[in-house]
DNA sequence: TTTAAAATTGTTATAATATAACGTATTATT
DNA sequence: AATAATACGTTATATTATAACAATTTTAAA
């Protein structure tokens, strides 16, 4: 099972998410000869500052905060395009927001887990789900070519916290 | 094992499914004491129609030609809001758009199969689906309270057809 | 090391999807 | 009929995303 769910939902050094998402990153970019210019930088950073899912709005104001200067969405959104390509983040469609991928490198299977309270977001990719969404599509016949699941819920650290409020 | 995917990805009937999910709904309507409006049906029936998941404005478009006047987009997300949460129809996030539910009365688990080629898209509910996505959650302490899947790929339908053009 | 080509960014405008607010009409219940 | 609840009409606007074209920067060729 490929995830980063047990520290994304877990306290943890925000920073060593962000840089090893960044090393991942620039090694892709050198591999594909493609280019991780500041705003590209500049955006993963803040998807994996937060490990919420952040609208792309919601990037364009944190990006003109931080160069200051202003940012139209055609930067923001290009920038999104070219880390989607290169599977550096993904799309949360039910929330249209965009989150980093912790496995760019590897086959997965774009499964979000998603806290209902705290709103942050981690991956999983499992055997277990794939075999059976693989064994269903052939069941019916289906092709399956790619998919995406998006699982709301509670996290563990929430649930952990909530368990405290409830012995009150 | 819940599906549509069979009667929806083959040769059939329109109409009975339409006649079906229309029979579901004012059953259902009656017994929540809910109002199956003129609109509201229509929406219905559109999307069976078509067994494929179609945008709001789409339907406005089409709400329009059928009734001879203008229909504002608010009239359109208002029958999109009651049918959602009748459970009658389910919206395909990756789409922004909207399909018919075939179990609106059952409990099941939002996995929709959508076909590249022809763009109809049946709904799946299979415990061995639902299974792993339970399980792979409990094993991160994920308390999963609700989830959708869209699967990608090639309609038993569509990948026959093309079978037969692989043949020339 | 200038030059040409390619890639990236800036800018303006606009498309596509969705909702807020408020008034009117219809339906159900008393 | 009076009232309350529900649904609809209308206008305006919020939110998300892209098209088109110019300017700039980077890369690589000449």
């Amino acid at each position: 099972m490929l995830t980063n769910a047990k520290i994304v939902h877990q306290h943890h050094d925000h920073e060593r998410c962000i840089n090893a998402a960044l090393l991942r990153a620039k090694s892709l970019c050198t591999e594909k000869k493609a280019r991780m210019t500041v705003t590209r930088e500049t955006v993963l950073r803040l998807l994996w500052q937060s490990h919420k899912p952040l609208g792309a709005y919601h990037l364009q104001n944190q990006l003109a905060a931080i160069s200051g200067r202003s940012i139209a969405p055609p930067t923001v959104y290009r920038a999104i395009e070219f880390l989607m390509q290169l599977g550096l983040i993904h799309r949360i469609h039910s929330l249209n927001a965009y989150i980093g991928c912790p496995f760019p490198d590897s086959e997965h299977s774009n499964v979000f887990l998603i806290c209902d309270h705290c709103g942050t977001a981690a991956e999983v990719s499992h055997n277990t789900i794939n075999n059976a969404l693989q064994s269903t599509c052939d069941k019916l016949n289906f092709k399956l070519q790619s998919q995406g699941a998006e699982l709301f819920g509670l996290c563990s650290k929430c649930s952990d916290n909530h368990k405290v409020v409830n012995h009150d």
